[in-house]
RNA sequence: GGCGGCGUACCCAAGUGGUUAAGGGAGCAGUCUGCAAAACUGCGAUUCAUCGGUUCGAAUCCGAUCGCCGCCU
């Protein structure tokens, strides 16, 4: 293992609903550091019940970086994260704390453990054009063209999969370069990141769908509607990332009339239970995470003291 | 007790004599490198409440039984 003597990045990733922040918070104070987010809705301003964010009062208590940096307004993607959660790491670093990182959202943290392969952002009007083509031309047509240029990315993605097929067509427009290329090159190239642990927290279906529903029900006692109802009244386009929050369409459709509040709060829970299911298989797939399985009835303080013993244990390995 | 309607998967539901019983939701499984709380994919009834009959052939027609709903008494 490179680098000995560095200590490595403590990652602390999940589901939603599993309970990360309340394990992270008091992992930071027990390490004496801050938290690095890995949220992809928590770096918008805003949202805060929406989006489960830790009030400032929290913060206080434990700060959190890669949050609140954008306005809702704006569109946020994995490069721009890599790029400030690197630089908040780095301040910390100089300043000898320990990197604890914790969220849910996957790409970010692959962005940062993993690296992420040099290509252009995304250009919308080249999408636009593209998107005009398919409608014109008929379901099928982009994945036809991307056929003839980067055979190999279209088998990968499936024709419907109109997104993952516009940005391989940007990649190569843009770059001249087909994106399965630059994905084996990127492969080949030994990974060189900073030393990880990585702790993943599960927790039984049941266990974890019923305490999803339970923070809904909670976030419509804390104000969600009213907080969804000023973010609508700003009449930003629904194309916004950050109008793409779990909670907002299902409670803008209830705030147009188009649903009562109760099938609003049905759908929002649902939502929320397959994002959960999301994040679980794309965790699964990480051989890099050490699993935790946590007990119903278990306390923060509990999981704290596991992950302690975990961190031992590893640290003991890697110096072995 | 009488009359009428209904009974198709976990839920909603199409099909009312003839290819392997539509579809949707839930659920489960999965994909993923610059919008990722996004986008996308795959999977379910050898059987239509039950039993018997008619027919070359029944979820579909007939009878009985069970269950539910409505109206009447």
């Amino acid at each position: 293992m490179k680098g000995e003597g560095v200590s490595p990045w403590i990652v602390l990733v999940g589901p939603t609903g599993v309970g990360k922040t309340a394990v992270a918070e008091q992992m930071a104070l027990a390490l004496g550091t801050d938290i690095i987010a890995a949220d992809s809705r928590h770096v918008y301003r805003g949202l805060r019940i929406t989006t489960n964010k830790p009030t400032r009062l929290d913060q206080k208590r434990v700060a959190r970086h890669l949050i609140n940096l954008v306005s809702a307004r704006e569109t946020f993607s994995a490069g721009a994260y890599k790029k400030k959660a690197e630089q908040a790491i780095s301040d910390l670093e100089a300043n000898e704390k320990p990197i604890l990182i914790e969220g849910g959202t996957g790409l970010y943290i692959k962005t940062l453990l993993y690296g992420l392969w040099e290509s252009p952002p995304k250009d919308v009007l080249l999408r636009q054009s593209l998107i005009e083509m398919e409608e014109k031309e008929g379901e099928g047509t982009l994945h036809r063209k991307l056929q003839a240029i980067d055979p190999a990315s279209a088998q990968k993605i499936h024709f419907k999969d109109q997104y993952k097929l516009m940005r391989a067509l940007e990649v190569f427009y843009k770059t001249g370069r087909q994106l399965s290329h630059i994905h084996a090159e990127h492969q080949q190239k030994k990974k060189e990141g900073h030393p990880f642990i990585m702790i993943g927290l599960r927790r039984d279906r049941d266990d974890l769908y019923r305490r999803i529903e339970a923070r809904v029900d909670l976030q419509f006692q804390k104000g969600l509607v009213s907080e969804i109802k000023r973010l609508c009244e700003k009449r930003l386009s629904t194309e916004l990332p950050a109008m793409r929050t779990l909670g907002v369409t299902q409670i803008a459709s209830y705030l147009n009339g188009g649903c009562t509040l109760d099938a609003a709060t049905a759908l929002l829970k649902r939502d929320t239970r397959h994002y959960a299911k999301r994040q679980m298989t794309w965790f699964s797939a990480d051989t890099n995470i050490t699993w935790l399985d946590l007990k119903e009835e278990e306390t923060s303080d509990e999981t704290c003291h596991r992950i302690h013993l975990l961190l031992t244990k590893k640290t003991a390995e890697r110096s072995a």
